[in-house]
DNA sequence: ATTTACTCTATCAACTAGATAGGTTAAATA
DNA sequence: TATTTAACCTATCTAGTTGATAGAGTAAAT
């Protein structure tokens, strides 16, 4: 499951690279367009600061920008950072890689064999995929909605 | 993460399927075999007995079968058993969807985007993946490494 | 000096995971 | 029939995590 932390971060960070480049965006702000709680999202921010991918500005006229280019800020670093490795098993991890103590032998395990699978298609998609990227995909998907909207449920008007 | 429940459910049930078919094991032997807790192992496979996917014999000579054959057995109804859904979060579920409630439209929101990826691809192994399929890749694995083992690390003899 | 808005630490209730304890029931066998 | 064997079932516990809130501190702008 993704944690409430990391989907608050997604959505900020997206916010954030749809709008303005240099111009900060507040909390409340952030919070009121996310449906986020303001406090909650505070922690968030600030979390995401200290690790660089945002910047801050403090005072009137402050708020959050992100730090580096929307192309450079990949989900999978993100995901990371709120809930750890994306292995559904410590042994099955590459970037945290922890041995399983009541396993003998991790190369013939099939627990082992079945989950690094499942975090390589996971890493290919979260680590192939930035906020740009998925800013594309957002417009893509808002063009076929809504051009599904424009024609319409196929109602027969009554007159 | 993949819960210890899901976890250990696995490794019985494939030691199971490599088990001859029709002669019951006892709890306390696979808790042995597996290193698992006997008393939290008693717990899984009572609750995949009560799903279907193990029959039981009580008294002298009982023990645990495979309820179907092992090609019948996918490691996506185990997981779900366990541990609910595949998807990382609700939106993106196939099997137990749940609407957002903080979101606007779904359609155009880049968590449920990405994570419908996620989903899609951890559902394609782990609904692809039965326990007999699962069971010729430990061999293949065992092959290769008793293999390599028996070439042995190239590591010069000294004499 | 005051306002604004981020910074930081502490705290909380609710929940869940992993595990253990201990009695109950049913099948086999002596 | 009594005994043994082994699954069945319910209750309980502790430790840790999640999602969230509170409130005081700090820096920048006006």
């Amino acid at each position: 499951m993704l944690s409430k932390k990391a989907k608050y971060a997604i959505k900020a960070l997206l916010a954030l690279a749809e709008h303005d480049r240099d111009e900060p965006f507040r909390i409340a702000d952030l919070a009121r367009e996310e449906n986020i709680p303001a406090k909650f999202l505070e922690l968030i921010l600030l979390g995401l600061r200290n690790h660089g991918i945002l910047q801050s500005r403090k005072g009137k006229g402050g708020g959050y920008l992100l730090a580096r280019d929307p192309a450079d800020i990949y989900l999978g670093q993100i995901v990371r950072m709120f809930d750890g490795p994306l292995a559904p098993v410590p042994c099955a991890s590459q970037t945290a890689y922890v041995r399983c103590t009541d396993c003998k032998n991790e190369a013939v395990c099939g627990v082992h064999l079945a989950m690094k699978e499942v975090r390589d298609a996971t890493a290919k998609i979260l680590d192939g995929t930035s906020l740009a990227s998925l800013h594309r995909q957002v417009e893509l998907a808002t063009i076929h909605t809504s051009a599904a909207a424009a024609f319409g449920p196929q109602v027969p008007i009554k007159d």
